[in-house]
DNA sequence: TACTATCCGGAACATCGTTCCGGTTTGTCA
DNA sequence: TGACAAACCGGAACGATGTTCCGGATAGTA
């Protein structure tokens, strides 16, 4: 499906210099931006920090949610890859899965309104939302199943459930008196099944 | 606390009719909107429906917090009143506090969106997550103090973060593939295990 | 009835997301 | 190298929304 070029650069992608450029400044700017004000900055704000016009930023990330994943590509993608390595390397799959999450609570709050954008349905996150279920939804339900399988924790929780609610407890992060990891903490205790009783 | 409140209405007689009058189709109107399109419709709408102008509407409640609670006053003000009653009537503190958490999933979930907004630090709503936290902080705080102090469930979760944290989860109630109070019933059950390993 | 404090309505302003188009730049081909 | 067309750029423009402001209408009173 690879059209090539006219003169036969098939290799990489033909895009014009100015283009790849302001493509990287975007990203760059956008990180940056991201980390100040959130990830719901004003594009303008992404624009002008790359030096470019609004219209460019909307031509290179046609949605929000294309230019957030773009950002963090990079991140979703080692955390999911975290996966299968810690369950392979901790000593119980529900070690591993309890690892897993702080890595993905991690994160979570370390972007500054990365979890509440995640679920928002309003805006262009929907697609945001999508693409990180897509990504780590599959790591989870591996890690919850083989818990489930060494007899670690209750079955039937669903993995979609889980994470998404996971996601919602993040929300908020900046507040000093709400530590989402205490209550994620007390979730898995839950998630555990009761061997006397 | 029966005769008045600072926002209320404490002597009718110091208020035009007109105005009386505008204040309660404000009411009337918001809770119809906010029921259709939700708890973050636009001004206009809410101003359209009660046949007032948008400055009718910031004069009468000034941000959107005020709007909210004021429709929504009533209800909270039961959930807050049905704690003493279940801790008194329950056969254990922790029934009870599974009762009334019930009770808040409840309200939180059948009011589209209320959830979200309550935790956004955008808008005006901070206000509204304010009041929620006045009013039913320390009967959160009640029944899990009674439910310690009955050995129910471990000791050092602090009220603030259990009730944002069930607020938080209860954010996107829409989606029918989550289902927050399964959720709940894990953290709740985590709560009653005793660390003890 | 006349008057004034109060209130009303909507215009006006600011912000933000998104689209659109004239002008510019880049890569190519002769 | 020089010219050309496609690709790209920037920002103006549009629509939606929150919020403020003020001239005019109105209720309650003397």
């Amino acid at each position: 499906m690879a059209s090539e070029s006219p003169t036969g650069r098939a290799s990489v992608r033909s895009k014009r210099a100015d283009a790849l450029r302001n493509q990287q400044a975007l990203l760059a700017a956008a990180a940056e931006v991201f980390v100040a004000s959130g990830v719901d900055a004003p594009i303008r704000q992404i624009a002008a920090r790359a030096g470019v016009g609004t219209g460019t930023i909307y031509r290179h990330f046609p949605t929000r949610a294309d230019l957030v994943t773009a950002v963090y590509r990079h991140q979703i993608e080692e955390c999911a890859e975290a996966g299968p390595e810690l369950l392979a390397g901790a000593d119980s799959p529900f070690t591993a899965l309890r690892q897993w999450i702080d890595l993905f609570v991690d994160f979570l709050v370390t972007k500054h309104g990365l979890a509440d954008a995640m679920q928002s349905d309003s805006s262009g996150f929907a697609a945001l939302h999508g693409h990180f279920l897509d990504r780590l939804l599959p790591v989870c339900a591996r890690l919850l199943d083989a818990a489930v399988e060494a007899d670690e924790i209750r079955a039937g929780t669903q993995p979609y459930e889980l994470m998404r609610g996971i996601g919602n407890l993040c929300i908020g992060g900046g507040d000093p008196q709400y530590d989402p990891r205490r209550l994620i903490e007390l979730l898995l205790d839950g998630l555990r099944r009761p061997r006397s009783e």
